[in-house]
DNA sequence: GTCTATAGAGTGATAGAC
DNA sequence: GTCTATCACTCTATAGAC
């Protein structure tokens, strides 16, 4: 049972027990558009998850749509702060390195999450508004601007190009949140172990810098 | 107008508007199966998008799972034959660049039937049957199999762990199917081009090849 | 073989008692 | 804040006229 802080922070306990049934909500949520897609999903089902009657959902999200973006900001926000983080003052090697580490691991710790997203993006992602639009291809460019700093300074081969990498650092990592039922079966597994995770890491690690003409000293 | 062959084969004229109905049928469902997912997909909606009735779809398939299955087995079939044709017997540079070349020009000429089976196996695969567990283990393993081989005849780098090379290979050409509306989005155009696809190709086969210790002559 | 009309179950959402 | 009861709508599927 978690410490109830919320005389600490001055929470109304009414508050408190929002944010409890909320999260409870998200948790609910998380599972069924996971399993279910936005237009698949049902708040019938979500409210059975929750263990919560129907209406509550209703009180505490406005509607199916707001409870979706709500769950699908939440996984936005989780998304940032990985590639935003590289720049060029890095070690490549280093970089790469733990970039491919903290993905794969992102695939392990949240892969509802993860399928979200794709299952979001895959259908054409009528829910994310201005998300690809507003802004995104700036931040692309610069992400590949890194990797053509690390090219010209001699630390990444200059015959690959930086943006089909990126998507190859995004597509090789997501597939074992996305696709772990057809990795799982293919091991013979009912789930993918710590094992498995730690060969992902080593066999992408490996093959993706000496690839790209990097040598990872260890 | 395709050419009237009907004397030629048998084939009754019903047989042939029956073939051609359900052509129809089969290409607007791919369509709404592929933007909305098993359970978000209509009947409604797929006969708008086939122009025909809606009591027509239930004419020629039995209900929406057989429909979908239908569809689904369609794309089943297309998978078959890409990776199942790698053999030992193969040269290893070769093998691996043209398979890449094959994955990447299939994501690009049937990207909805990539989303579809990517929708599948994400919500965990609830309509794909035994699919994953008669007989998949092992063929998985035989397709491994062809790089231990390669491996232990020094044609492989023996650090990769041929199951994790094999994910990367799928992941990294189904992505361009599965993600291309972020792919495009973050390049900033509509749709992606040709070009796009032969870097996709170029760019992917240097790091995997290279990665994995292959030199591909040219 | 085609298509209208409709049954019957399930959907998101809300009113209103507690 | 909670939850039952219900509304209006959409869903899949089918019966039955043409």
């Amino acid at each position: 049972m978690p410490l109830d802080i919320s005389s600490h922070t001055g929470e109304k306990p009414a508050g408190r027990i929002r944010k409890q049934n909320e999260k409870l909500i998200l948790t609910a949520a998380e599972k069924e558009f996971a399993a279910c897609g936005f237009k698949g999903a049902s708040m019938r089902e979500i409210a059975a998850r929750a263990k919560l009657p129907k209406a509550n959902i209703h009180y505490y999200f406005k509607n199916k749509l707001g409870l979706y973006l709500a769950v699908l900001s939440d996984i936005i926000d989780l998304w940032d702060g990985t590639l935003s983080n590289l720049t060029t003052d890095d070690d490549a090697a280093q970089s790469l390195a733990q970039y491919l580490r903290k993905k794969i691991e992102f695939s392990r710790d949240h892969p509802l999450a993860s399928r979200i997203f794709a299952s979001e993006v895959i259908s054409g992602g009528p829910n994310l508004g201005s998300y690809f639009t507003e802004g995104y291809e700036a931040w692309f460019r610069s992400r590949t601007a890194v990797f053509e700093q690390w090219q010209q300074q001699g630390k990444l081969d200059p015959n690959i190009i930086p943006s089909h990498l990126i998507f190859l650092l995004w597509s090789s990592t997501q597939h074992y949140a996305d696709f772990a039922l057809q990795a799982s079966s293919a091991l013979g597994k009912e789930t993918l172990d710590e094992e498995d995770y730690e060969q992902a890491i080593t066999t992408l690690t490996h093959i993706i810098l000496k690839g790209c003409g990097i040598v990872l000293e260890d």
